[in-house]
DNA sequence: ACCTGAACACCGTTCAAGT
DNA sequence: ACCTGAACACCGTTCAAGT
């Protein structure tokens, strides 16, 4: 046995998360387990535990990196438009990458072992990018009275997008996920402005 | 063998849903497992498939249940007050329900399989009740623009509800979560009323 | 040094056979 | 009619032993 084939470490590493992805889209969660990596890469399963802690550290990993891209791309988006638009402009870059990648994205949410502290320092991080716009139309509000405005604002655009990655409601579902963003943008912009 | 106890089915059902809501509230998920429930009530592991589908449709029914009594402590929210208190009162009810039953209600949104059908007739169930007070905050409003409003705002109460039950965050966590509801609220309200 | 693969302790689910 | 429990096809993870 041994150096069946000549794959550094690094090398190994992105063989596992992308043979990982690759399962998640095509079977979901359920069809994700260490054995199917290690076969899907031509590895013995005990490879795996060679670079990763354990299946949940692969996860954790994926997740990771999904957090960095929606970041990414909020980062992207023009800093020079009006408050109010830059928040909306803010809010569809994170429905649109979330629709863009739903299953994974769907991994995020439904996969409760390691997620929840990054996806708090995430959802943290992301308040940060919205709370300079929400802070410049609160000319008068202190630090944290802007900072609990971006943060409940982004939780609320978050649980529009969660739900509209699910993908099985009448009403708010993917085709329809921007006009519940926008509602929800617009109106808490107006109460914002008072 | 056979007939070890005498339980009639219905009995056996409730055995079955105790046993794995007892068992979630232990160890959370990852402790559930049909053979578990089946050690827990002193059956072998075939009689849980004489009254579930499988081990999925267990959890399904436990969530229904879920689903079920959160719609019933919102429906116990006095109708009497202003839309707005009243709106703050439902979004305080749902806010409780969940922060109590933390593990169970993490369970409705960690557990893809077969909740997001339910979760979203849930989703509307809830926002029908809703969106009575919304509409009245909307004299000239049609009935499908205060049934967007009215979704949007709870979509987003969920997003913050689902962050907070989590239990992870330095900022929005069970003990600071209805401050982030109220402002999430508050301020949507506000806009509503222009 | 790196990788294997057998081993251990589990799963979900089915279904022939018992009472 | 109801329940069993062995059987099947899987898991995650470890670690002595090979190259």
């Amino acid at each position: 046995m041994a150096r069946r084939s000549a794959h550094s470490p690094e090398e190994l590493r992105q063989l596992i998360l992308a043979a990982a992805q690759s399962i998640i889209e095509r079977d979901g969660l359920v069809g994700l387990s260490a054995r199917e990596i290690a076969r899907t890469i031509g590895y013995s399963p005990g490879t795996l535990y060679n670079i990763f802690e354990n299946i949940d550290d692969v996860l954790l990993t994926l997740q990771t990196q999904m957090l960095a891209r929606v970041i990414d791309v909020m980062n992207a988006v023009p800093k020079t438009s009006p408050p109010n638009q830059m928040i909306a402009d803010l809010a569809r870059a994170y429905l649109d990458f979330a629709l863009e990648n739903k299953l994974m994205w769907n991994l995020l949410f439904t996969h409760q072992v390691a997620a929840p502290a990054a996806l708090v320092d995430n959802i943290n991080c992301i308040s940060a990018i919205v709370a300079q716009p929400v802070a410049d139309m609160l000319p008068n509000g202190s630090h944290s009275e802007s900072d609990v405005a971006a943060k409940a604002l982004w939780a609320g655009v978050h649980g529009v997008t969660a739900i509209a990655v699910t993908d099985k409601g009448p009403s708010l579902n993917p085709a329809t996920a921007h006009v519940f963003v926008n509602q929800l943008v617009s109106t808490y912009t107006r109460g914002l402005a008072k």
